[in-house]
DNA sequence: CGCATATCAATCGTGCACGAGTTAATCGTT
DNA sequence: AACGATTAACTCGTGCACGATTGATATGCG
């Protein structure tokens, strides 16, 4: 087959299009690398994760509550970066799996606490092996790895601030 | 307040978890990165995309059509890496507005070809400005663009390999 | 105190992404 | 020609992600 497709032919198109030379071909390129490095991400983890039932945002919410557990429901969406809507349904599909309690608030009744029950913490030993499996997925070294985190890292806060302009 | 949440805390558990040392400490890292710049790039997308009614997925479609014009689900599918059980309502959904038309291939009737409206061709002119708007968005040079894509193409690469193995 | 305002969380509706299973058309082999 | 295998597309169910809206609690200010 000689119709080969590579993201160039996906996100480039800005460049065949509105004929704006070569600086603008790269724009959707970054995008779409990451949108796709983001797909296989999770067709990974959702081999790796399926054996202990758990999804990809779930597996990270049970990973900050391993770190550290009790945690509001904001705080989890401010660790995530995700809204009550998402995590609402997901804390509670937690829940029903048995691996984390919510409960209201004494103090402020507008705040839920989340925990983990004592199957949600014995679960983290079933997932021990799962970061050195992704690690070793990547097929990139120690330094590769912390070098392309950290441009993430500032690519991600300067979208952040330039989509609120 | 002093409850400075970062990807550190979200991602690095490991370490504190399971006592692995530095090493494994950034395995989640850099899929917590990829998907927070995701994220991050779908909220630009949606708040660049509104004005014209298309979500960043179909205008991956509809980017991939303006470049060439015409093609079957599949050849969408394997461009994007998405399965038919996404492609076909999202298809439908650009059909519906009126975009792009699904027609059965007269040689072979198992396949769909996708074509564009005159409406989805002209569309094109309104998205023009989209890419720019990403690339200065991004805050990144050329060259870091370029050298981010190339990594993350590796990344991808690597990923799909191993996990089929 | 009393009332406007802000905050925390939940619900609803839409769309993406995928596993599992189905249907229909084509191909390959005999 | 016939029939099993493959392929293209679709449907269904589940879960994530977000905009919009709502409700209930807490805070601030006159």
């Amino acid at each position: 087959m000689s119709d080969q497709q590579n993201p160039r032919e996906a996100a480039g198109a800005a460049n065949a299009a509105t004929q704006q030379g070569p600086d603008t071909e790269l724009d959707d390129f970054i995008c779409f690398a990451v949108y796709e490095s983001n797909l296989a991400f999770n067709n990974l983890y959702r081999s790796l994760l399926g054996d202990i039932g758990l999804t990809y945002p779930q597996y990270l919410v049970m990973t900050l509550l391993w770190r550290r557990d009790g945690r509001t429901v904001r705080e989890i969406g401010d660790a995530l970066s995700l809204e009550y809507n998402t995590l609402t349904p997901m804390l509670k599909r937690l829940e029903t799996l048995g691996l984390v309690s919510r409960v209201r608030d004494e103090q402020d009744q507008r705040v839920v606490n989340v925990t983990l029950t004592a199957e949600g913490t014995a679960l983290q030993k079933k997932a021990q092996a799962i970061p050195q499996c992704i690690a070793e997925a990547t097929g990139l070294s120690l330094t590769e790895l912390k070098d392309l985190k950290a441009r993430l890292d500032t690519l991600r806060a300067n979208l952040r601030n330039g989509g609120q302009e």
